[in-house]
DNA sequence: CTAATTGTTGACCATTCAGTCCGTAATTAC
DNA sequence: GTAATTACGGACTGAATGGTCAACAATTAG
């Protein structure tokens, strides 16, 4: 009978994704891990068998979380304009606390998306969900119920918006530069 | 009397940007310098101090360069709305040949920005040049001429929807989707 | 108790990393 | 020719890297 797991595999993933939303691929260290983790890193190769294997969970991870989130927004009270409000006010939120660790999705686009096969598999499925959602939400007001071309139309820009503003957050763009893209944005619909 | 060096730095710079672009700061090794380069590093450590210095100046190159291109975009002829238009339709144009490098400033804004100071204060500096030129555009055309906080508000959105598809365009969206956020993102000027 | 199984620990490994060192090279001034 | 200066080339350095190894540990079944 095996010895059981002394450290929550949930857990361990979500500082790993940290580690790994800070850091960048590259830049995060097995090392590093392995401090955020307090766990040794033969423990996490327990768990999965390489490096990128590592990374590609807590990508999924991130996006999960952030889809759902999007979601709970997404699926409030009110027209598509006032729920997409809502989102991009939590960026604006962010923003104001001095919160600009950006978006772990946008950076592993910019990252990894080009030169690892996998990463670039899950982000460009990610985008898919991203916008599929975006779509659903519009699709329940008007004019984006009846007409589909303006409504693909608006996700596309929304969905720019959103990662655009995203990028600039982290990029240290000042708070009336971030505010004044989210609430035009939201304008726009 | 010294040495004459036999490479040219420029044109070393220019081959060191590609690898920087593609690879991030920490995924691109001096090895690879090298090879790009074609030079031994010690030669590359004659005109920079070390890797972070090589990095910020071929930052700097590509800002220099995106800049002086987006100007002579913006500078042409028509109204504003038509010189966006040529803007983001090289965004369009891009995405159709196939080309996915997307942006080495959003790349150095998501990697590295909240890493290293330096670098930080060299992409915050180059998001106010890109600011200051997409105002000044829409400065010279109605209503954004006369209403400055129509303008600014703009210019966010603008800029959110310039870096969003470039992060867009790296992930591996559709072209179908790059081109519906670069028209609505005109469409709406 | 032993056997089987997986988990933990810490040492180990070969390679890669950014940067350094030093002999040789190229150029001009004297 | 020598001297001074910077450039080039390739070897070298200590540390860091992702991953492996093997002894010991924890658990249940029999």
């Amino acid at each position: 009978m095996a010895r059981p797991r002394t450290f929550d595999a949930e857990e361990a993933l979500a500082s790993v994704m940290s580690v790994f939303w800070r850091n960048g691929f590259e830049g995060a260290s097995m090392q590093a891990i392995e401090t955020a983790t307090g766990l040794n890193k033969q423990s996490l190769y327990r768990l999965f068998p390489d490096k990128r294997s590592i990374y590609l969970a807590a990508l999924s991870r991130y996006v999960g979380e952030e889809l759902a989130h999007a979601d709970a927004v997404l699926s409030g009270p009110g027209s598509a304009k006032q729920r997409f409000a809502s989102l991009f006010d939590g960026l604006i939120a962010l923003a104001e606390k001095g919160d600009r660790s950006g978006c772990f999705l946008c950076n592993a686009a910019t990252d990894q998306a080009q030169l690892d096969e996998k990463t670039k598999t899950l982000v460009s499925a990610s985008l898919k969900r991203v916008e599929k959602k975006f779509r659903k939400t519009l699709a329940q007001s008007h004019p984006y119920a009846e007409d589909l071309q303006r409504r693909e139309a608006m996700a596309g820009l929304l969905m720019a918006a959103y990662f655009g503003i995203r990028v600039m957050t982290k990029a240290n763009a000042p708070l009336r530069l971030i505010k004044a893209a989210a609430n035009e944005a939201v304008a726009k619909i």
